[in-house]
DNA sequence: ATTTTTATTATGTAGCTACATAATATGTCA
DNA sequence: TGACATATTATGTAGCTACATAATAAAAAT
């Protein structure tokens, strides 16, 4: 960085560091973004972009005219990373393997109809598959396809080709929507799992759209003991 | 909008509509920003906010002087907000009580510990309470407070008021870490959540810190059934 | 007094330039 | 040939200007 210049990650961090200090309270009007240019000797364009961010964040409400304010109800806004299974596996450093449970054409149930939001039932793809590593079930996943969308996904041999990977890498999507939920074992799961009935896993339902199609819905149950981790956030980028 | 200009998201839209069609996959290497500024008929600055953006959404990956390329395995990108939990029921329309369980001072479990990265123990305040909505549990909330860090907190009357609203108004953090998992509920969190002992239920943990200095770690757990959403992205902002 | 119109103002955004930075490619020397 | 230094290149960022936009405040009209 060029001496004088300072960089609006610095800009984002003092006018953060007047929320901390008390300075500025929840609820109160910064000061305009010209004037602390000023204050603190920069561009009106470098605060903008820190202050974009501080708004990105969570930390301050922005409104044309009405300025800046220190939000009163800060949320905490995280962001989660859902990597590819494979990826997630082998990046730790363990062996992935998939396996296909069953291939079927079915009429979705309500929840997936809704999820999707089809209107008029029809028969979609499903697959339910395994995801192991070293050996152990780790992702139990339960996807729909609709062939509607993604017509080609008929001609992959699926015992071979993971569909999320290839949904992934063919089938890119606009939209997506994902809901965490927690849920018991069933017997047929729990032996699946290599788990206890009863058990409480973690449930991750992942709906991706092209523009309005719906291309797949997929719930995947993860092995007892899962956790998912956000990137942690606002003092980073 | 000016007639002969374009917003960066109309740019970031084409260009996602190259890989949309097909014309760039999966690795494969896109033009340079100014090629791209040029077939758009827009300022390089404008293709740079707009792949920026691409690559926040996991969809390219950039590299100075390597240039952008498609992601070969796209990550699943997914903001989360996680409200006061006050509002997050107020803004149902529901009505929202609080009810504090408990408040002691103890020496937390290596768990919290670990979350918080504590190294030598130490006392600190541990608060129990309950968020119900029109009368009904809705979560159970477990808290540990580094009373080093925030001292103010023990002046406070917790019966009174929320532990975690006066945190977030007077304790703003500079990091944070979010866990989700799944548990089974025990005979006294059934008892308090009005569930039945063994239900799976989704648990959000969340720990802050001020620079490196912990200040609170608390686990929430849901009541039966709660799911918890993602914002959608990718197409908005 | 109330509604409508107009001015004002703070943020939002696009385009430009100049330079920083990091990664790669090229060239030089032993 | 291999190690090291140097040039090149694409992205990253700061500062500037000009204008757009939305929300509010002030003024005018009913």
């Amino acid at each position: 960085m060029q001496d004088g210049r300072q960089s609006w990650k610095d800009v984002r961090e003092k006018v953060y560091d007047w929320v901390l200090s008390g300075r500025y309270r929840a609820g109160d009007k910064l000061p305009r973004d010209a004037d602390i240019a000023l204050e603190l000797d920069c561009a009106r364009s470098t605060v903008q972009r820190a202050m974009q961010d501080l708004s990105d964040s969570g930390i301050v409400e922005r409104r044309r005219k009405g300025g800046t304010r220190v939000r009163q109800d800060p949320v905490v806004r995280a962001t989660l990373d859902i990597p590819i299974t494979r990826r997630e596996i082998e990046d730790r450093g363990g062996r992935y393997d998939y396996q296909l449970i069953a291939q079927t054409m079915e009429i979705p149930p309500l929840s997936v109809q809704a999820a999707m939001g089809i209107t008029l039932p029809r028969d979609l793809l499903r697959i339910e598959a395994l995801h192991l590593s070293d050996g152990r079930p780790y992702i139990l996943e339960d996807r729909w396809v609709c062939t509607a969308t993604a017509p080609e996904i008929l001609d992959i041999d699926l015992r071979l080709e993971n569909a999320n990977e290839w949904l992934v890498r063919h089938k890119p999507y606009t939209r997506f929507e994902v809901k965490f939920f927690a849920l018991n074992a069933d017997a047929r799961t729990a032996e699946l799992m290599a788990a206890t009935p009863g058990d409480a896993l973690l449930a991750i339902e992942r709906t991706t759209w092209i523009d309005d199609a719906p291309i797949t819905s997929v719930t995947s149950i993860t092995a007892p003991g899962y956790q998912l981790l956000s990137r942690s956030l606002t003092a980073s980028k």
